[in-house]
RNA sequence: GCGAGAGUGGCGGAACCUGGCAGACGCGCCGGACUUAGGAUCCGGUGGCCGAAAGGCCGUGGGAGUUCGAAUCUCCCCUCUCGCACCA
């Protein structure tokens, strides 16, 4: 089809009936179907392939429906990004897969009544058609779905490698069980107290479970996060406080009464001589036993039954210093002196060693504790500069005679005497200097159905065996009751459960509990890599091969979905699988998708759905849209964008005025004026540059700039050809379709514009022959003058004296310094 | 409380990296053209104040500093957003 446009001159429209109307619903069907049938977006594994390789990964979707808008913006990021590396002469790995184990699909199932199998699936097919008519470059022949046997039978395989290297264990320890989904949770999956799904409160409940040994790798996990240089800071520092790494001492306390021995960890060993009580968090094992012999047993039993029955939310906020003593006391080992021992839930069992020592002088909760309580506050500290032998501090107590305040003192903590006082510990056999992570192991074992199973047996006479290889996988069978009943739905299916021990034979259970599916999402980048492959869940030199270069995925997934892929790369670094020790070279975090200030809900009925409006406006609009619509990494509020929904989106405005120009352009030839060739090659350059920073709205509101150049230099008669020939090839990671609709058609071209190298800048042809000398005086402008771009120092000085706007500025004034940057700017300055 | 980031028109935002004509680009709004009509298309205008105009003055959260010159660099303050949070 040949495109031609009805110029209209001379009157006060222009381009007034172009018979070729944009039209994306005519085009974009047409050209998904040639991009399919070509395989235009198919990565090359031919080893001999001479261009650079480009991993361009987006976080796989969760498949709970259909799109949303959220997926919309993110998958539009992350395809520009891939369509540039293209045009720019990469071989492109852009895979796509689906996360599609987890919990929703067994809740949406439960509600409707069908299979979590079926309801998932059925979800996919929705989105891939649906990213299909988005005409995102996806390679589908490395396509994966995490719930596939063929994929969750190397999740099961991975499970193995790190229980063979002893990085997988089981332990019965208090876990985080939500009493809505019943099932436990990760200490990352508890966000305030709440379950991160459905927000139901969480509780504590002792089960054993499954967990993976990330603790071994918190240090690297920490240290290694310097070598991410192209992250955003704002999830290197969640991680950061996440991994919670603190320096101290740890030092060991004896209760007088029984003897035992109860270790703390304390950031500021420097104020031991000013600890004045002690305590212990509620479900501290000793807590019982304390109580008995010190004759508080009632009341601290009071205390501790009421805490565990309390879910944990509402514990957090126990603003209150509440405490009970004991009736005991505890030995400080620095000074011999003896201090009342409590238990108080402001002390947290998961942190440190679950006890602390309280020195209400230079901590802010030991200090609202001791007001509460009565307690004595003493300031004792080595003061900096002035390190004192720990040895004499035992008579440093009643320093000053400040014994009591109203406040804790603020002293800056001295790092040597920190240092000083750890050592002196280890010397004198009290502990010593310590390091403490806030990272927990991770919980991986659920309580669900849909998720991958635990390939382990258990055997009364060998223990925890793990499934051979070659039974891999452990399928998940479909005639389950999956409803959740506080045990794994997979314990009462009998056939499942019931095997034999793999080494000798006789009857023995199999692991009931399936994998979270966070642990699915912690390798699947290393599948796309081997498609396909039987051996193994993928081979060595193919992830040498595609290191991902760009990672594209919301920052909800910053410490969770982040952490556990890099541990996974560094636990398989370890295991000789992985070359490298980091997954993801670059990060690029796109924000969310709000309405009217708030998240879009069903319960507040305010959701969009993307698809409705691809059919109305195209695949192209809503691509811009969403990426016109402010900076990548920014929240947008679609209610502010899209006003009431119905609305022409801006940017389909002006792909119609694309069309008319570049339909134009090519009927109209002639030569292109030099500020259009100039003002092109600027535009090159820029949105290169825009590309390589994430900077799409910028980019394209420089394309944008380009169209009404575009559309001047047409109107006074000039050509366009050159202009609209680079604005097709810049426009097509964004608006993919229009794009190719006016490269093939309109241009006149044989192959896809996404074939084509991305236009090339020649800085000569972008060069001003003339610039704008600005004249100030006073740092003020008084005058404008085009000057030749060589215009040298002297020149641009004689001009600017001679500029009467400039004069009558300076007036009588006496000019005292006449600074020259030629041949941009000249400014006098006057007294 | 700790950590990170941000304050620019009616709105989204550009210019900040690299100090030099603030408000690009788009939305919205106003006016006009064409129209039975317009939620279509096209043309023009649009930071504030004064002015018929030319032009002038003011203007990037507040205050100081560096500089001939600051939205931009430095310091202090205020406000907001996000993340973590009784972390010993």
């Amino acid at each position: 089809m040949r495109v031609s446009v009805r110029p209209v001159y001379g009157g006060e429209a222009r381009y007034h009936d172009p018979m070729h109307r944009y039209d994306p619903a005519a085009i974009e069907p047409k050209w998904q179907q040639v991009w399919e049938e070509q395989e235009l977006s198919r990565a090359s594994d031919d080893p001999e392939d001479p261009r650079p390789r480009f991993y361009a990964l987006d976080m796989f979707p969760y498949p709970s429906g259909d799109l949303h808008l959220g997926h919309a913006e993110a998958f539009s990021g992350g395809d520009v990004i891939a369509r540039f590396r293209w045009l720019q002469g990469y071989n492109v790995l852009h895979p796509i897969g689906w996360d599609s184990f987890g919990l929703p699909a067994e809740n949406a199932a439960i509600k409707r009544g069908v299979h979590p199998k079926e309801w998932t699936y059925e979800n996919i097919e929705q989105q891939a058609a649906s990213f299909k008519r988005m005409g995102f470059s996806f390679d589908w022949t490395r396509r994966l779905h995490s719930s596939d046997p063929e994929y969750y039978r190397w999740t099961q395989w991975l499970f193995l490698k790190l229980f063979e290297m002893g990085l997988a264990y089981r332990k019965n320890a208090p876990a985080n069980w939500c009493p809505n989904d019943q099932t436990v949770l990760a200490n990352e999956q508890v966000i305030n107290g709440a379950c991160e799904r459905c927000g139901t409160a969480v509780v504590r409940k002792d089960l054993t479970q499954w967990f993976f040994k990330i603790t071994d790798y918190a240090q690297r996990l920490l240290d290694d996060m310097d070598t991410l240089e192209e992250w955003p800071e704002r999830v290197i520092t969640m991680q950061r406080n996440w991994i919670g790494r603190s320096e101290g001492a740890t030092v060991r306390f004896t209760v007088e009464e029984t003897g035992d021995e109860v270790e703390v960890f304390t950031t500021r060993p420097d104020t031991l001589w000013g600890v004045t009580f002690f305590v212990f968090a509620p479900e501290h094992p000793l807590v019982e036993k304390l109580a008995g012999v010190g004759g508080a047993a009632d009341a601290a039993r009071a205390l501790v039954d009421r805490l565990q029955s309390t879910p944990l939310t509402n514990r957090e906020q126990a603003e209150s210093r509440e405490g009970v003593p004991l009736g005991v006391h505890i030995v400080n080992p620095v000074n011999g002196e003896r201090v009342p021992v409590f238990v108080a839930p402001y002390v947290l069992m998961e942190y440190g060693t679950g006890a602390v020592m309280g020195v209400p002088a230079h901590d802010q909760r030991d200090f609202e504790f001791a007001r509460e309580h009565d307690l004595e506050v003493r300031v004792v500290i080595q003061p900096p500069g002035e390190e004192r032998d720990p040895a004499s501090m035992t008579e440093a107590h009643d320093h000053e005679g400040v014994m009591v305040r109203s406040g804790p003192f603020d002293g800056e903590p001295s790092p040597i005497s920190i240092a000083k006082v750890s050592a002196w510990i280890e010397e004198q056999g009290l502990g010593g200097p310590a390091v403490t992570y806030r990272l927990r192991d991770w919980l991986i074992s659920r309580q669900r159905y849909w998720g991958a199973p635990i390939p382990i047996i258990h055997c009364d006479e060998h223990g925890e065996v793990p499934v051979p290889l070659a039974d891999l996988p452990v399928r998940l069978p479909d005639d389950v009751d999956f409803r959740p009943g506080g045990e794994s739905p997979l314990a009462r299916h009998d056939r499942f459960v019931k095997t034999t021990c793999p080494t000798c034979g006789r009857d023995a259970r199999r692991d009931t509990d399936t994998m979270d599916t966070f642990v699915d999402s912690s390798w699947y980048f290393f599948r796309y890599c081997s498609p396909g492959f039987e051996d193994g869940p993928f081979r060595r030199e193919d992830v040498e091969r595609w290191p991902v270069s760009q990672y594209t995925g919301g920052v909800e997934h910053a410490i969770l979905h982040l952490m556990y892929a890099r541990f996974f790369t560094k636990a398989l670094h370890d295991a000789g699988m992985v070359p490298f020790v980091e997954p993801f070279a670059r990060m690029m975090n796109q924000g969310q998708v709000i309405y009217g200030g708030g998240s879009m809900s069903k319960s507040k009925g305010n959701i969009v759905e993307p698809m409705p409006l691809v059919e109305r406006w195209g695949a192209d609009s809503m691509r811009l849209t969403m990426l016109f619509a402010n900076p990548f990494e920014d929240d947008i509020d679609w209610k502010l964008i899209a006003g009431d929904a119905d609305h022409r989106p801006g940017v389909h405005h002006w792909l119609g005025r694309v069309f008319a120009a570049v339909g134009e352009a090519v009927e109209r030839g002639g030569d292109e004026p030099t500020t259009l060739v100039r003002l092109t090659h600027r535009t090159i350059a820029g949105v290169t540059d825009d590309l390589e920073r994430f900077r799409f709205n910028v980019a394209i509101s420089k394309l944008m700039v380009l169209t009404n150049e575009m559309r001047t230099a047409l109107d006074a008669g000039g050509g366009a050809r050159g202009a609209a020939e680079a604005l097709a090839q810049m426009l097509a990671p964004f608006a993919p379709f229009a794009a190719e609709e006016l490269w093939r058609e309109v241009l006149g071209h044989e192959d896809s514009v996404h074939v084509s190298r991305w236009p090339s800048f020649d800085p000569a042809l972008a060069a001003e022959d003339t610039v704008t000398l600005v004249v100030q005086v006073d740092g003020k402008v008084r005058d404008t003058i085009e000057v030749p771009a060589d215009t040298n120092e002297a020149r641009v000085l004689e001009l600017a004296r001679a500029s009467e706007n400039a004069l009558r500025a300076i007036a009588d004034r006496e000019i005292v310094k006449e600074i020259v940057r030629a041949p941009k700017l000249v400014n006098f300055v006057t007294r």
